[in-house]
RNA sequence: GCGGAAAUAGCUCAGUUGGUAGAGCACGACCUUGCCAAGGUCGGGGUCGCGAGUUCGAGUCUCGUUUUCCGCUCCA
């Protein structure tokens, strides 16, 4: 279609998941509840289809990986040992004038570093002063303007780990105030208090009348991979490298939560933890960077729209990251995280746990606590990755096919066709009498029984036959099948392909094998293994 | 959480200075047509997001509230 903004066909791509069964506001009939979702029936056959296609390119495709589904609820310290009772605790402060929010933490971590700055201003000063013979370290011991700025420094920080540690907020207030740190939008000091703001949720376990335990939802799957992993380890009898892949439901406090099912406080991940030798971690981080691109590419949605976003900050467990982002229409976008999370983990839990977590390798005849490298990908993300790839509305010339010039926009009619692949769409096939009498009907069910046992198929009899493939066009089934006239005589069907919108007239035996090879999940495994895993591993 | 905008049928929207809630599409039944969305007849569906207030009377005016979108802010 001519010209419209990316804003509004993202709008127009919400709608269309609404209005065609994909995707609804939780709870709608009570306002919805902010930033959480729900799929339709539509929505969970293709959110299945993705899971599935991870999940077998994961489990079946590597025989050293295997599948857990660990509790949403674990034991608290779990989260005390990943450091998420800590670093998902951020302590804000907003500015009354400006309206501006902050972390209480950044603004003072900068103030420190605004003291570094003028530190080097005055060496930098000096040194133009003194040319050649400038003794920097000299310098720096002697002169009373860097020493009471370098006092002033290591005092700030040692106030401001120690309320850190404590996590003493009115402490934190109190030196944004002394330090003065102004807003920088507004440049006045007129701050709130600091407020903590946990982005775990929780609940409480056992009774409440004596003790009961506050837990957490886990605000990521990967720890129930980590306390699982000797159990998995000794009873599949696994060994060094080999992973461990997990399908489940995450939950995050969102501070704010937007853009649709991007970002949502309920959602769903993939994960695959891969536990590696010492040393041969970033061997593999490598490999499973371009294991997981290609997994996304084989899906077709377009090469050009994936890209690598290497991590310059690292989280406090990675030493290498990298996010794989998809070109949505608010630009790219994270759908999956690929990180070396070295020993991090486990040693954490081994610690908090008081077990040993070690593995015995044989070969090297010793033992080690492993490495892992992680690939995270949220299924939600992914959903909307390939719903926004798949939307089209596509211009049809004056003869019903597509216009291929665009020229005949106004001549035309319009379609809205969703070109998803056909191995993730809800539907697979719909079949239809042309007409709904003459016992086309009856053929046209007899022919769906036939194939709903192997495919999820559909049927439909109502208005007109165009009206018909534009309603499946807009879920994205890739094939109508339809019952005409002849097809009692010549045994023979019309096959209507979504994409090109031509035809094909195919006898009835064949319907199984053309939409299998569409849809065959198997067609694009191959293509992902197809030049080996062996050849990165030496 | 802050600021701005919006909310009327499943969808897209109209609704005049405050005076009995409308259209198209969609949906259901029947008839008709039959390979790319538009035929006919009949029918179902809305306490106008929610709650107060002003008024004889509120979809319309005022306040509050919820949700969504946009911009900040945050993001393992």
């Amino acid at each position: 279609m001519a010209q419209q903004t990316q804003e509004e066909t993202f709008k127009k791509i919400v709608a269309h998941c609404k209005e065609y069964g994909f995707v609804f506001p939780s709870s709608e009939i009570y306002d919805g509840l902010g930033a959480v979702y729900d799929y339709g029936q539509n929505g969970v056959e293709l959110k299945n289809n993705i899971k599935r296609y991870w999940w077998d390119s994961m489990t079946l495709l590597h025989e050293n990986i295997v599948g857990i589904d660990a509790a949403i609820f674990m034991h608290p310290t779990t989260w005390k040992a990943s450091g998420h009772v800590d670093a998902f605790n951020d302590p804000l402060i907003d500015n009354r004038d400006s309206k501006k929010r902050y972390r209480a933490d950044v603004l003072i971590e900068d103030q420190i570093a605004k003291y570094d700055e003028k530190i080097e201003k005055e060496i930098a000063k000096a040194r133009k002063r003194f040319g050649d013979s400038f003794d920097e370290e000299m310098f720096v011991e002697t002169n009373e303007r860097v020493k009471e700025l370098k006092n002033k420094r290591e005092a700030l920080h040692a106030r401001f780990a120690k309320a850190m540690n404590d996590n003493n907020l009115d402490e934190l207030k109190q030196i944004i105030l002394d330090e003065e740190i102004v807003c920088p939008i507004s440049g006045t000091r007129n701050w709130t208090d600091v407020r903590q703001f946990n982005l775990m949720f929780s609940t409480e376990m056992g009774s409440t009348a004596d003790g009961a335990m506050k837990i957490y939802l886990r605000p990521e799957t990967a720890q129930g991979i980590f306390v699982n992993f000797l159990n998995v380890q000794k009873t599949g009898r696994m060994k060094i490298p080999f992973g461990i892949a997990q399908i489940g439901k995450a939950f995050r406090n969102e501070i704010v939560a937007r853009q649709f099912i991007f970002r949502m406080r309920e959602f769903e991940q993939m994960e695959m933890q891969f536990f590696v030798r010492p040393g041969e971690e970033l061997k593999w981080f490598e490999h499973w960077k371009q294991f997981r691109l290609k997994w996304h590419k084989a899906l077709g949605l377009g090469d050009e729209k994936y890209r690598f976003h290497d991590h310059d900050k690292l989280a406090h467990y990675a030493n290498a990251a990298t996010d794989i982002e998809f070109l949505m229409p608010f630009g790219f976008k994270e759908v999956e995280g690929i990180h070396s999370r070295t020993n991090f983990d486990l040693s954490s839990h081994a610690k908090y746990s008081g077990k040993k977590i070690e593995y015995f390798d044989p070969e090297l005849n010793q033992s080690y606590t492993p490495f892992v490298i992680e690939t995270s990908i949220g299924v939600d993300r992914m959903f909307l990755s390939v719903m926004c790839s798949a939307y089209e509305e596509q211009a049809l010339a004056p003869n019903g096919q597509i216009d291929k010039e665009g020229s005949a926009g106004n001549a035309g009619d319009t379609r809205v066709v969703l070109h998803l692949p056909p191995v993730l769409a809800p539907v697979k096939a719909c079949i239809m009498p042309l007409v709904k009498k003459d016992g086309l009907p009856e053929k046209a069910r007899e022919i769906m029984n036939e194939l709903k046992f192997d495919f999820k198929v559909a049927y439909d009899e109502k208005d007109s036959i165009g009206k018909r493939y534009r309603r499946q066009d807009a879920v994205g089934t890739p094939f109508c099948i339809t019952v005409d006239h002849d097809t009692e005589k010549d045994g023979c069907v019309t096959v209507r392909y979504r994409d090109t919108m031509l035809q094909d007239r195919v006898r009835i035996e064949e319907l199984h094998e053309i939409i299998r090879k569409a849809t065959d999940p198997k067609e694009l495994y191959r293509k992902i293994v197809g030049d080996s895993l062996e050849d990165s591993e030496e």
